[in-house]
DNA sequence: TAGCAATTGTTATTCTATAACATAATTGCA
DNA sequence: TGCAATTATGTTATAGAATAACAATTGCTA
């Protein structure tokens, strides 16, 4: 359930290789650079900005400017490979990527750390109360803005 | 349950005064600017960028430059008399001021219409959730995308 | 291998938001 | 009332996020 969780999460190459697999039934193209942006998100603990990831892509040795980087992200979100934090104007890797879904993300308030919650009940309820309004749904964005476990236990060891 | 329905919404004095006797009892100031860029989000058939806003006003023949409204912005979202809706950076009136709440918001992709729900049963199914994962929610953002029912009917009248 | 489509590079710009400091208005109090 | 402290607004400049438009390249296929 928890990406960062060490006794749950599959390994950094396996889900690498999901991805892969993933666009290759697809029939669509994960190339170097939009693998490499994969790569950077996944690896960092925490959900990241366009211009950090530009940053670490610019520390590679290559070349690159905004759209570069826009474009690889709009490929990962289509192909539901990450998601975007719109309160945050981040992105971060999907813990479940495959079944197309909306994902709910807690965020942390003091620590920045941020957990994505795959509750099908939660999914499903919004879309109940959705269509009592008679509204079609597409997608759906659930961010949640609280204090994680570890901050409000006092230990969180990284903050920012 | 719909601001834009006639028949649910209270009259736009009525939402004023409302805000107006809020203000009041908690001890804040609703000014001639904040009053102003609440009239204007309410005014308006759908949701409102910060700088769309600051047009509005620049057409009063008042001055300003983008830190007025985002002041305004800041303590009208602090009193919740209107949210944020992050996933489209814009502004709208809260259907439920008072009652602090999170809200969920429908929002149309072919129209861009959007309406206000409050449900319980979706933000406590999500407190619920998160509790769940030990984790202490302050604030929640839900946002779904898809279709009106105008739309999907075919009849709206007003795009973009 | 020539041609087409998809991808990436490049430059410039738009849109969103805030920092920092100056000025004005309001409140509380002597 | 008059003054200090606080709060609110004006102003200039800048930071941060995202896209438009066009050029160059790559990869596939006929």
């Amino acid at each position: 359930m928890y990406p960062s969780d060490p006794g749950y999460a599959p390994s950094f190459d396996t889900r690498l290789a999901q991805a892969e697999t993933l666009c290759q039934e697809r029939g669509v193209r994960l190339t170097d650079l939009r693998r490499r942006v994969l790569e950077i998100i996944w690896s960092h603990p925490k959900p990241m900005g366009a211009y950090a990831i530009l940053d670490v892509l610019r520390g590679d040795g290559r070349q690159g400017a905004p759209p570069t980087v826009y474009r690889a992200l709009d490929f990962l979100l289509e192909q539901g490979l990450i998601h975007r934090l719109a309160s945050l104007n981040v992105y971060a890797g999907c813990c479940q990527p495959g079944s197309r879904h909306g994902g709910q993300f807690l965020i942390c308030r003091d620590c920045g750390q941020v957990n994505e919650m795959n509750s099908p009940a939660v999914e499903n309820l919004l879309c109940a109360e959705a269509a009592a309004h008679c509204f079609e749904v597409l997608t759906q964005m659930v961010e949640v803005l609280g204090r994680c476990p570890d901050c409000q236990r006092g230990t969180s060891s990284d903050v920012g």
